[in-house]
DNA sequence: GTCTCCCGCCACGTT
DNA sequence: AACGTGGCGGGAGAC
């Protein structure tokens, strides 16, 4: 499986896997359609209009899919049902959670015993005697209804197979974890042990855990779980937020503390002719590395402003100690002068002028289309703010 | 080194 | 047959 570019032709690259994260891409799909009169979403545009590769979009469909934000419709096309069907589905994935494992995940109950030696490191981490019924997986419900009556016509087992590894159950599963036990957080390598029960090979093991990470980009994006730390071992894992995570969400300042402690990722939607190993940035020219850090907290800092669900970063977290790259649609006119930090955070703060003023020279016809939307989402929004209304981001 | 996760191949399902 | 879907794991960026 190899890789189509070659690096040896394209070594002066700078790619930045953080440009085209799939939580990111969450992000900008939720931006895009998240608002009034969708109705339905069409893969193909979805995929131009954020200028990725359908095979992304079926990646974030598919979790968005089994929390019931979405729901197929047809072929290419799915129903926008909104994120205020979430907390819905989670009732739904909780009831069925409970329902699969009237033993209950207490802690008390195994169904078999655990021979998985680290699961045992700490009581607020999940154990495999606590949910190895998640494994078995019963876990189809509504809220991610089977692809297609046909799909489970032809070739049971392998269709069931199939359909037992997609991401949507798994993200189901995931959920679970969360819902059905009082597990604080939980680590991804443990998750996937626990989904897939024990005595699994670890390259199935390892597999998992790959889903997982997408599955839990795109969660985090969503601010239903966080990534964090265990506090004994260090070892990453994520806290489950859920909807306290989304009222959060809806106070900019509080959003902003949670946010500027995150991993910061790119702001720019992610391309499909940007390959990895030849990117070509904006700023491949400039070799003054404080010159690119400047420009890099100039423009980041104006994206984030066009788009709402990224808010304005901390001051002083800003390209301090990991330095942000362009995307591949990075205006390609960027300020030159040296800014101070009390100008620059004047100028983020200058919301209104920003809005009114500020037009970047996309060449991406699809960005242009992204950006008018922008401006049209920070209109109404800003109007929201202006005239005291809260601001729904959940109905 | 390990962790993270993008990328695109390709098998399988649908039209 | 052509197209749609999505599992899968290689391998490279991030740490």
């Amino acid at each position: 499986m190899a890789l189509a570019s070659d690096p040896s032709k394209e070594s002066r690259s700078t790619y930045c896997r953080k440009q085209k994260s799939l939580g990111l891409l969450c992000s900008n799909f939720l931006s895009l359609y998240d608002r009034e009169g969708v109705e339905t979403i069409g893969l193909d545009d979805a995929a131009r209009r954020l200028g990725v590769e359908r095979r992304r979009i079926y990646d974030i469909v598919n979790v968005l899919e089994s929390i019931g934000v979405l729901a197929r419709k047809a072929k290419n096309r799915y129903s926008w049902k909104g994120l205020g069907a979430i907390p819905r589905t989670l009732e739904q994935l909780k009831e069925e959670g409970l329902k699969e494992n009237v033993s209950g995940f207490d802690g008390s109950s195994s169904a078999k015993g655990s021979d998985d030696d680290e699961d045992d490191r700490d009581s607020s981490l999940i154990t495999s005697s606590q949910t190895d019924k998640l494994s078995s997986n019963s876990g189809v419900n509504s809220a991610a209804p089977v692809k297609s009556g046909k799909f489970a016509s032809l070739s049971p087992l392998s269709s069931e197979n199939r359909r037992e590894k997609s991401l949507g159950l798994l993200t189901q599963n995931f959920v679970k974890l969360f819902l059905c036990t009082n597990v604080d957080m939980i680590c991804l390598d443990e998750a996937a042990k626990i989904l897939l029960g024990d005595g699994r090979p670890p390259a199935m093991t390892r597999t998992k855990v790959r889903r997982l990470y997408d599955i839990a980009n795109v969660l985090s994006s969503m601010r239903y779980i966080e990534k964090t730390h265990h506090p004994d071992t260090r070892k990453p894992a994520f806290r489950w937020l859920g909807l306290r995570g989304r009222s959060e969400y809806k106070s900019v300042d509080a959003f902003c503390a949670i946010e500027s402690k995150k991993r910061v990722f790119g702001t720019e939607l992610t391309n499909t002719t940007i390959k990895r190993n030849r990117v070509a940035l904006p700023m491949d020219g400039i070799s003054d590395e404080a010159t690119r850090k400047q420009l890099l907290t100039e423009v980041k800092c104006e994206n984030l402003e066009n788009d709402f669900h990224i808010p304005k970063q901390e001051p002083g977290l800003t390209a301090s100690k990991k330095s942000y790259h362009f995307g591949p649609f990075a205006p390609p006119t960027i300020p030159q002068a040296e800014v101070s930090e009390a100008d620059r955070m004047k100028r983020v703060h200058d919301w209104e002028s920003l809005a009114s003023s500020y037009r970047p020279q996309y060449h991406n016809q699809a960005l242009k289309d992204l950006f008018a939307h922008y401006v049209e989402a920070w209109k109404s929004w800003y109007l929201e703010v202006a005239g005291k209304n809260p601001i729904q981001l959940i109905s």
